[in-house]
RNA sequence: GCGGAUGUGGUGAAAUUGGUAGACACGCUAGACUUAGGAUCUAGUGCCGAGAGGUGUGUGGGUUCGAGUCCCUCCAUCCGCACCA
């Protein structure tokens, strides 16, 4: 009987679905486990072959979990704001809802195809406003929260606001607050609080939300009208769309992610995730040690803080440097430089992003004219003002120690400033060349800190500068607060209203707060986000609501919470599910959410956890990167101005352009003649020059999978043709799932081989039979060598190699014979977290409640079934293997050592030498050394 | 420049704690069978060599009885960050 694998998917997908085998109710007995995928944008094209590789492999880990007895919650859905839908209802003036709706059941359908165990009662979409209402009620939870440095963590505005009353904010605690507080506040006592204006007390506490709308530098992406978060940003273009950005200042909402940097940081050493996405996020978040130092300003009141890691160099300090945006700028300039530091800003602010990472080595600045003081030599130090130091790190100020710092050196030597050198370098060096930078030697020339080694310098002197109140220790964070509005529809509204300036928050009874309709989604005519247009949209008909909207990561900072209780409606999951389930215990995605999503979701979970809705810290426990699945475009080759197409072979001989072509018309890199024709009329009449043998070869490149390249493999097609068991574990089978991998389906009859002889092991005489004796000795051999290694495999997600073992158990049933059921029966359960739909119908049809296979035990492993009396010894002379020898395991060493002796192939290899010595490693191995 | 990862047959890859390198699969070669199929089965297949044998995990070195695996050097490729003070 043939496997008829589209019947049979067919039939048990239709099963699952009507008796919701995958539904997941949290009153089990068992432990929970909780599974979850990073949820898909709908986008138009569709899943292609790469989107399920990840899917495949957290629903074989989840099936496998659950054989193994615990309570396994798998969900799915869809992050479904974002630009893609907006753009094209842009050019289409289609509603963003439609698409995504369309979008979303093509999704639903090619999801469907591949058997997954989603509990799809679960499903979510951040876009219904059921979803989220829940996300605009955690902004609003964060516009009330403020982080407080002396516990830690997050606490409520009002206690901040009772503490202004009653004690005011000293300049101590204002101190204490510095780290993420960017504006600057002066101290106030409580009397003076309570004479505030409401506006001026909002505008105060406005620098300690964490949800806060402040002016800072954005990404401002004209093509797009709107503003970028950092890691939207590539090389100065935008992710999507690839148009320039360039930086602006901007009154906008942002999160002050700033705040948990430490905490985030910390964080990560706990998790189990791959090594390179925690260094990439440590890298994110920057943190370095080192000193604040201030300046006093000659001839001017106050003085200019610089941020340094390395304050043991402060003698050797030459000249500060102040980035173009620094507000001391203007107050600096005297007037015979003011013309030339005009110039000199105007120019570096209008150079993009783009343009300053594009050259790096120009070195450019300008005089201001004036001078600081040094807090210890007390001589004047020249300030200047240079593009390379930038506004936003740091204090947007550095003092420039030439001699040790290799930026500092080429601006010195640029601009014939002093270079004094502060360390005796530990090794040979030139200071003719460049600066040390190196941590090591001894400083001298340095007063006080004179003999003393870099590190011991470093604290010596972060004490000194405290002591004479200079400084003080700081640690500065690369990380930026995020910005969160955006001018777009397609997005989560912003849950606030403005009286005048001020903005309130709408009350929390009152959410969600709905997209409004809009008559075209593009911008308003005096520049208002898309929101403008929508009319009779006023807070109690009076106030303007806030017309940006939320950025795409706000849905999916906090969706792995929602499945767990998707259709509360009381609060965002109720806390007996959250302590349930708990935090999720294997996270599945790609790589490339490193600093965005995966920076975000940590954060809103800590920020959580800070005001009691969840009791951990951390959202996602371990996690697993698939690699990205490369598409392997074709090329065909055509003569330079002739419609005439050479084949890959012969294409040297001619000068050709290369073109991609459809690699649905290509079979082994063979071209489908008629159907390249067929494809286009442009093609119709091409002629072509074959190989020798008859054929026309195309080229082919490893490139990212997409449409314009042609070379889409869509999971549909190879369904269709093989199966969904079959895809799932080529898929599986094309080598660690964490790797990227080109796409290539020429494994893939191998692996629907497998599958066929699988089944052919109950049907050996055309009829479904199986064996009811006992299974000889050597047949559970077989099968609990191969429990043995299915689990191992398991456990640490390496599903390629489990196809595999699954293939050597079959080949090895196949050569035993003998179809035994309990054999047979065991390696069903072991096979059905990876091909479910083959595996139900046998299960079936070995008389089994059908569906039941599910919920069956997975086979345990049986050490007994594998002691062996004979083992067959490797032996080695001087390391190489030369021959080898079946002896009882029962023997010594001794014995061993004359059994090897005995035989004549070691008189062979030894020729004619006396051993010196024997390495015999009982049921290993024996290396005979010469 | 800094950080992370990866280098093994014609191809995808395996070798979990240092112990028979290349499992499994594709491809290829030869053959069988046939209702001619994207079917099934048999044998072979790292490289050099007729064979005995030699040689072989990016390069060079080291530790070890024994190294793909551990240590050092260098090279290549990919990813992330990048004038970060």
């Amino acid at each position: 009987m043939e496997y008829r694998f589209q019947e049979i998917e067919k039939k048990w997908q239709h099963f699952w679905k009507i008796n919701q085998t995958y539904r997941v109710e949290e009153t089990s007995t068992k432990p929970p486990y909780y599974v979850l995928d990073m949820f898909p944008y709908p986008s138009g094209a569709g899943l292609h072959v790469g989107h399920p590789l990840g899917y495949i492999a957290s629903d074989i880990f989840a099936r496998y979990k659950k054989h193994t007895g615990f309570n396994v919650l798998h969900p799915m859905g869809y992050d479904s704001f974002g630009l893609p839908a907006e753009q094209y209802a842009i050019q289409t003036g289609q509603h963003p809802a439609k698409t995504t709706q369309e979008n979303i059941e093509r999704y639903r359908e090619q999801l469907d195809k591949l058997g997954f165990n989603y509990d799809w009662s679960r499903e979510i979409r951040t876009s219904s406003p059921a979803y989220y209402k829940w996300t605009q009620w955690i902004f609003i939870q964060l516009f009330n929260s403020w982080y407080n440095p002396k516990t830690n963590k997050a606490e409520s505005i009002d206690a901040l606001i009772k503490e202004f009353e009653q004690q005011g904010l000293s300049a101590a605690s204002l101190s204490a607050l510095h780290g993420g507080i960017e504006t600057e506040i002066t101290p106030f006592s409580a009397s003076e609080w309570v004479t505030f204006t409401a506006q001026k007390q909002q505008g105060i506490l406005m620098n300690f939300r964490l949800a806060y709308l402040g002016e800072s530098y954005v990404n401002w992406c004209p093509a797009l009208g709107t503003v970028l978060a950092n890691d939207e940003v590539v090389n100065g273009l935008s992710e999507r769309g690839g148009h320039p950005v360039e930086r602006k200042l901007l009154k906008q909402w942002s999160m002050r992610i700033t705040a948990y940097a430490q905490r985030l940081l910390d964080g990560l050493d706990h998790l189990d995730w791959f090594d390179s996405i925690k260094e990439t996020q440590r890298n994110w978040i920057g943190r370095s040690e080192g000193a604040s130092v201030h300046f006093p300003l000659l001839n001017h009141e106050g003085s200019m803080e610089v941020f340094t890691t390395r304050p043991d160099t402060l003698f050797g300090v030459s000249f500060l440097t102040l980035a173009p945006e620094h507000e001391l700028v203007n107050q600096l300039t005297t007037d015979e430089q003011r013309a030339a530091v005009a110039t000199y800003v105007s120019t570096s602010k209008n150079r993009s992003e783009r343009e300053r990472m594009a050259d790096v080595n120009t070195i450019s600045g300008v005089f201001t004219g004036s001078y600081a003081t040094h807090p210890f030599t007390k001589e004047p130090i020249p300030i200047w003002i240079g593009d390379y130091v930038l506004v936003g790190y740091g204090t947007g100020a550095v003092m420039a120690v030439p001699a040790h710092d290799e930026r500092d050196y080429k601006f010195a030597t640029h601009f014939s400033l002093a270079i004094k050198q502060v360390i005796r370098p530990s090794a040979a060096h030139d200071f003719n060349l460049g600066a040390w930078t190196e941590k090591t030697g001894t400083i001298i020339n340095s007063d006080f800190l004179d003999g003393l080694s870099v590190l011991e310098g470093v604290q010596r002197m972060i004490s000194a500068i405290a002591e004479h109140g200079y400084g003080s220790k700081r640690i500065n964070y690369r990380l930026r607060d995020a910005v969160f509005g955006r001018q777009r529809y397609w997005g989560e509204p912003i849950p606030v209203y403005f009286k005048g300036d001020t903005p309130y928050l709408i009350p929390a009874d009152q959410l969600p707060l709905d997209l409004p309709e809009v008559d075209k989604y593009l911008p308003t005519e005096d520049g208002d986000p898309p929101l403008g247009r929508a009319t009779h949209w006023k807070f109690n008909e009076v106030y303007e609501y806030e017309k940006s909207t939320m950025p795409g990561w706000a849905g999916s900072s906090w969706y792995f919470l929602r499945y767990l209780d998707p259709t509360n409606d009381q609060c965002l999951a109720s806390p007996e599910k959250i302590s349930y389930w708990g935090n999720v215990d294997l996270y599945m995605g790609g790589a490339e959410h490193a600093t965005g999503h995966l920076l975000y979701a940590r954060f809103w979970c800590k920020f959580l956890r800070d005001i009691g809705v969840v009791p951990f810290d951390e959202p996602f426990k371990k996690m697993i990167n698939q690699g990205m699945i490369l598409g392997r475009s074709s090329f065909v080759y055509r003569v330079v101005g002739q419609q005439t197409f050479v084949s890959a072979g012969m294409k040297d001989g001619y000068e050709t352009t290369a073109i991609h072509v459809d690699i649905s018309l290509v079979n082994n890199d063979e071209l489908d003649l008629e159907g390249f024709k067929a494809w286009r009329s442009e093609y119709k009449d091409a002629t072509f020059l074959l190989e020798p043998s008859g054929v026309y070869l195309c080229g082919y490149e490893v490139e990212k999978m997409s449409k314009s390249k042609y070379n889409v493999q869509t999971p549909d097609e190879l369904v269709d043709r093989f199966g969904a068991d079959t895809l799932r574990m080529y898929e599986m089978f094309l080598g660690p799932v964490e790797q990227s991998k080109p796409w290539d389906t020429k494994g893939i009859t191998g692996v629907h081989g497998f599958l066929k002889k699988y089944w052919r092991l109950f049907h050996l005489n055309g009829s479904f039979e199986v064996n009811e004796t006992t299974p000889t000795k050597d047949h559970f051999k077989i099968l609990h060598k191969t429990i043995r290694k299915i689990r191992e495999d398991l456990d640490r997600f390496s599903f390629n190699t489990g196809v595999s073992n699954f293939m050597i158990c079959v080949n090895e049933l196949t050569e035993a014979k003998g179809n035994y059921r309990e054999i047979l029966e065991q390696l069903t359960i072991l096979l059905s977290p990876y091909a479910p739909h083959i595996t139900e119908e046998i299960w079936e049809k070995l008389g089994h409640e059908p569906g039941s296979l599910y919920e069956a035990a997975y086979p345990d492993f049986n050490p007994d079934y594998l002691i062996e009396s004979d083992y067959e010894y490797p032996v080695s002379f001087n390391g190489k293997m030369r021959f080898k020898v079946t002896l009882p395991m029962v023997l010594t060493i001794e014995e061993i050592q004359a059994a090897i002796l005995s035989k004549p192939e070691t008189v062979k290899w030894l020729e004619g030498k006396a051993p010196k010595k024997f390495i015999i490693v009982p049921g290993k191995i024996v290396n005979v050394v010469i």
